[in-house]
DNA sequence: CTGCCGTCTGTGACTTAGTCACGTTTTCGT
DNA sequence: ACGAAAACGTGACTAAGTCACAGACGGCAG
């Protein structure tokens, strides 16, 4: 099969040759179409996950049913819960889902277990990501524990804004984003469309007013 | 010097007689006292920690002064913090304590980086504490997100109780282990003060009835 | 076009948690 | 013994989450 994934990474590109082949001959393309489950509380994962196109959510899911977003895998990042999943045989209570189709290269434990011991580029590639996600869940423990709702809405709503400065994403939707209920969600955006900030519509926000977003989303 | 605390770690102790050399050769064994900061933001370590024995403590602070404990690392585990500062540069707005004192053995970056290729089994450690460690922080975001206060704070006084069933720690200390406030957690353990549960001094709190804390815990 | 059903949203009343500004008690060192 | 620091208590308030509903909208089957 063709490599020339690897050039999408960093951290790959630069392998000798010979650490190219290995990695290229045992890995295998995929492609998830949006809405797949990847992995999920007691499903052990298989095969070793980079993400060449796509995007993908990583979150957790409460016996109540409540549900919050822990962080997204994008592009030229790899999955490490597949990855913790392949290493010491630990199974999260998180679950990951495909939001758009995912291309992905997949590679067998075996082989991964090979391309760590051989490759310090590879090494160094799943050791980056380890470190990046235990920042992101860092990051989601502060915000959960220690800042206001409508800071996290506002900041979240410009995160997820589209091209069209509109949020397409139902109130259970932002619920999920931010760990928090629906009827929470419903009433603080009732509070910023007073404002005059968003303009609300079934299933879409649209952010009227973003610098006033940003300014309560940076507020100390 | 000697290569006797290799035996503390499984997954060292299986290691061919190279690698242990390699280990033991560069390894140094360090004292710390309990209180001292081992890490904190912006504070680049320098060395890779394998804990020998003790307690240490590693909790993010909030711009408002407030704390919460993420994980504590105990004897024969490694501080995955310093490791991740180690691979990859980033620094975490966290910051690691000796509870107690602690001897752990500080392996310099060059030889921790030539352990991790050459040795198979240092890089399970490594990554099974990782795994660990994430494990760990999504049970942070769980309980911080989805768990009633007073259900946490009934876990947290069983986890912290000495072996005569009371817990050391003033009101402060346990809303840094919770993430919350000060006069929260007083009010929570006059209830339970109120029920018969526990009794009240200054700095201490015995569990008078552990098995009903137990069943809160537990509680769905 | 009409009615129907499932999804989405709105609302009030209530409980739980966090904040603020104090006051009081205990401990400990000099 | 006395003063300061640390620990704890309290009331009034705001923020967030829960519960049990009641509309309101959108697509589609007939």
């Amino acid at each position: 099969m063709t490599e020339a994934w690897i050039d999408q990474f960093p951290l790959l590109a630069a392998l000798p040759a010979e650490d190219r082949q290995l990695l290229a001959a045992r890995a295998a393309e995929v492609v998830l179409p949006a809405g797949t489950t990847v992995f999920a509380p007691g499903l052990a994962a298989q095969n070793f996950l980079l993400v060449l196109d796509g995007r993908l959510r990583v979150q957790q899911v409460s016996p109540s049913g409540r549900e919050i977003v822990l962080y997204r895998v994008t592009g030229g990042e790899t999955c490490i819960m597949t990855t913790a999943c392949l290493l010491s045989d630990e199974s999260y209570a998180a679950e990951g889902i495909t939001e758009t189709e995912v291309k992905a290269i997949a590679i067998p434990k075996a082989a991964f277990e090979e391309a760590i011991a051989r490759s310090s580029g590879f090494r160094r590639l799943v050791f980056s990501d380890y470190s990046q996600r235990i920042s992101d869940l860092m990051h989601v423990v502060e915000e959960v524990a220690f800042e206001r709702l409508d800071k996290r809405l506002a900041q979240r709503l410009l995160d997820l804004a589209g091209p069209d400065g509109a949020v397409r994403a139902t109130h259970q939707d932002l619920a999920s984003e931010l760990g928090t209920a629906r009827e929470v969600v419903g009433r603080q955006l009732k509070e910023l469309e007073r404002r005059g900030w968003v303009a609300l519509a079934r299933g879409r926000i649209s952010l009227e007013q973003p610098e006033r977003l940003r300014t309560l989303a940076a507020a100390e």
